[in-house]
DNA sequence: ATGTACCTCTTTTTT
DNA sequence: AGAGGTACAT
């Protein structure tokens, strides 16, 4: 599309928000109303207006967000003209300016980042050490802990001699000594960096004259800090959100930031985006309708000229068991009779783990599904392997990748001599590396396990120098090193079935193939795919490239729109969890549904179960306690038992027979 | 050092 | 019901 094409497919509030570059903007843009298509006319009539493509960042949270920006602008310029734009999510941005300054920070330069499953790695052998095998304390949830403290800025713990207040001041100082930085730091050091030094703060803010915010309403206190630091006297800042769809406040986004924008930037133009390209009006209208009732938000009414659509179905089901089965009839009528193409469907959850019946039931279908979100490809074992061979590579101090690859595959280093080498780290105040390496350790081991060590550590320095060099491939190297530690026949060994070890295989040739082209477009080198690959939280390389049906959490679901959707297991317990009734945070589990509503295009229906597995055993349940406050002139009610009995469907009759035809002339 | 059998805990949501 | 971890046996 050309740029000024693009400026005429917008609406009025559209283009005035497009149009507005100097200044605080705040655009409140309501679901589907095309938020991304403003923000891209934006940035490209930015640079067919001659603005140096190089003073213009745009932040985002996900890099599947990035990459579709960076697309749709590219799209409407001239190739190239927008390669020099920064694009990025806030973590990579940080990045950036951690690997320019974090020596100021007393960090060393080749710093490893910890993706959440190192960080709960470390957790726990702190836990584990401090109190024995008997921790009486979740990793997980001393993870959650410390990240709230460290995003709010507020102590852990009202007791200072608390235990997680000692398990976190543990947690940061070895992180330090690991030269190890966590997500959540990442940002705290870029603001500390930017903060405490004026200098580098300066070349910040000269470099990027024009900022852009896209779903500003899951910011955190510690990502306002950071934008502050970076707008200049200009204050050419333009932030776009929706209040209704703050759903990351357990994360530590703050709904205030957003609510009370006029205090941090003064005088902007807010601009209302309200009219809806992608739902019937029935959803619209239901959507509001359950919105209506949460107080603290910013009033839109979101219309479209879509008509007024199918009435949205509410079906009870017996169990979950019935409830994907009837979905899946559902979806198959939907194919056969409508010609829906599978890719117009998504089946919406709270959690993941409601994804499995309907996985199995889809699979017993044949229906093609593509599962968005649950393991993220980076956190599969045999890739967390590799990338802990690289990491440690790098980083020797990094004990989490060390003690990851070290008996994987097992070299003759048993548990007893690592935890030795562990706790000889620990007195000496060395990594484990440096113990390994250490001759007054090495003396206490018996010949057998010096002749294993020695072995390794010429190993990793060995594999350190090339992957040091800048020029060398990387990729090519990993593949002499899977080689060398006969990596493929440990994976066997360690699979259950033949398809499990296929499956792993792929992932594997998968990974080394993403290093290739990384080598082969990127300059920043293997440091530069492992920052990346770590801030990779999002999956999408992994599912959603496929074809079939969506299976989703209604939290990945955010952004996306489906023809016809689904919501399963609409019961109080699930939405609104129960974990989130006990924090109080009730309403944004109503936005959260509010979310899943509005996905749909045309179709939509909620289906809620009687009773459900719960740990094993069925126990009942009541339907979410969110029905009341929908209006009921947009549903249709009904239970399943009274859907079954209606005899089969003339159509679906036919379609049967058109099939049989088809199979016999085929 | 590796494999097996039992035991535990799990279910929010994820950059 | 399933996964992952521990303990014990080989």
């Amino acid at each position: 599309m050309s740029i000024n094409k693009g400026f005429l497919a917008l609406n009025p509030p559209q283009r005035a928000a497009a149009e507005q570059i100097y200044g605080p903007v705040l655009i409140l843009a309501g679901a589907g109303t095309g938020k991304t298509r403003v923000v891209t006319t934006r940035i490209a009539g930015m640079l067919y207006n001659g603005i140096p493509a190089s003073q213009i960042l745009a932040v985002t949270f996900t890099n599947k967000a990035a990459n579709e920006m960076r697309e749709r602008v590219s799209d409407m310029v001239d190739e190239k003209m927008a390669d020099d734009a920064t694009i990025c999510t806030f973590h990579s941005l940080c990045v950036r300016i951690l690997r320019t300054c974090i020596e100021r920070l007393g960090y060393k330069k080749t710093f490893s980042i910890y993706t959440a499953g190192d960080q709960q790695g470390l957790l726990k052998r702190i836990i584990v050490r401090k109190l024995g095998k008997d921790e009486s304390l979740d990793p997980k949830m001393a993870s959650m802990m410390i990240s709230q403290a460290k995003n709010t800025g507020q102590p852990i713990s009202d007791r200072e001699d608390s235990l997680i207040n000692e398990v976190y001041q543990t947690y940061q100082k070895e992180l330090k000594q690991l030269n190890a930085v966590d997500f959540d730091d990442l940002l705290i050091l870029a603001v500390r960096g930017l903060k405490e030094n004026p200098d580098i703060q300066k070349e910040w803010q000269r470099r990027f004259r024009f900022i852009m915010v896209d779903e500003f309403q899951d910011t955190n206190h510690l990502q306002m800090d950071l934008l502050r630091l970076l707008v200049g006297q200009e204050q050419n800042i333009c932030v776009v959100g929706d209040d209704d769809q703050s759903i990351y406040g357990w994360r530590g986004a703050d709904i205030t930031n957003i609510l009370d924008f006029e205090r941090f930037f003064k005088n902007p133009k807010v601009i209302k985006l309200e009219e809806n390209y992608r739902s019937t009006n029935r959803i619209l209208r239901l959507a509001n309708s359950l919105i209506r009732h949460n107080i603290d938000r910013r009033e839109k009414t979101l219309w479209s000229s879509k008509g007024e659509g199918e009435k949205i179905r509410v079906v009870s089901m017996p169990d979950a068991e019935t409830e994907a089965e009837w979905i899946v009839s559902e979806i198959l009528e939907c194919h056969r009779i409508d010609r829906r193409n599978y890719e117009d469907i998504a089946i919406q959850f709270r959690m993941n783990s409601q994804s499995r019946l309907l996985e199995q039931t889809l699979r017993e279908a044949e229906i093609p599904y593509k599962l968005i979100g649950g393991q993220s490809f980076y956190e599969r074992r045999e890739i967390k392997d590799i990338l802990g061979y690289l990491g440690l590579f790098l980083n020797h101090e990094d004990d989490v990748s060390l003690l990851r690859v070290i008996a994987t595959p097992p070299r003759g280093i048993g548990q007893g001599t690592i935890a030795l080498a562990t706790q000889f780290s620990i007195d000496h105040q060395i990594s484990v590396f440096e113990a390994l390496n250490d001759f007054e350790f090495l003396a206490s081991l018996t010949k057998r396990a010096q002749n294993a060590i020695e072995e390794f550590c010429e190993f990793i320095h060995r594999y350190s120098d090339s992957a040091h060099t800048p020029s060398a491939n990387y990729a090519t190297m990993t593949e002499e090193l899977l080689k060398e530690i006969n990596y493929p026949d440990f994976l066997k060994k360690n699979c259950k079935t033949p398809e499990e070890v296929d499956i792993r295989r792929k992932n594997v040739a998968e990974l080394i193939d993403g290093m290739h082209h990384h080598f082969e477009k990127s300059k920043r080198g293997l440091r530069g795919f492992l920052d990346s690959v770590a801030l990779m939280q999002d999956k999408e390389d992994n599912d959603d490239s496929g074809k079939g049906v969506s299976l989703i959490t209604m939290h990945a679901a955010k952004g996306l729109e489906f023809p016809v959707a689904f919501i399963v297991g609409v019961e109080d317990g699930v939405l609104p969890h129960s974990r989130s009734i006990e924090e109080g945070s009730r309403d944004e589990e109503r936005r959260l549904f509010y979310v899943g509503i509005t996905r749909a295009m045309e179709d939509l229906t909620i289906t809620w179960c009687h009773s459900r597995r719960r740990y094993g055993d069925k126990l009942p349940c009541q339907p979410s306690s969110f029905f009341r406050e929908l209006d009921k002139e947009e549903l249709e009610e009904t239970d399943h038992e009274a859907l079954a009995n209606v005899p089969v469907d003339e159509a679906v009759a036919e379609d049967y027979f058109e099939q049989m035809k088809q199979m016999l002339s085929g």
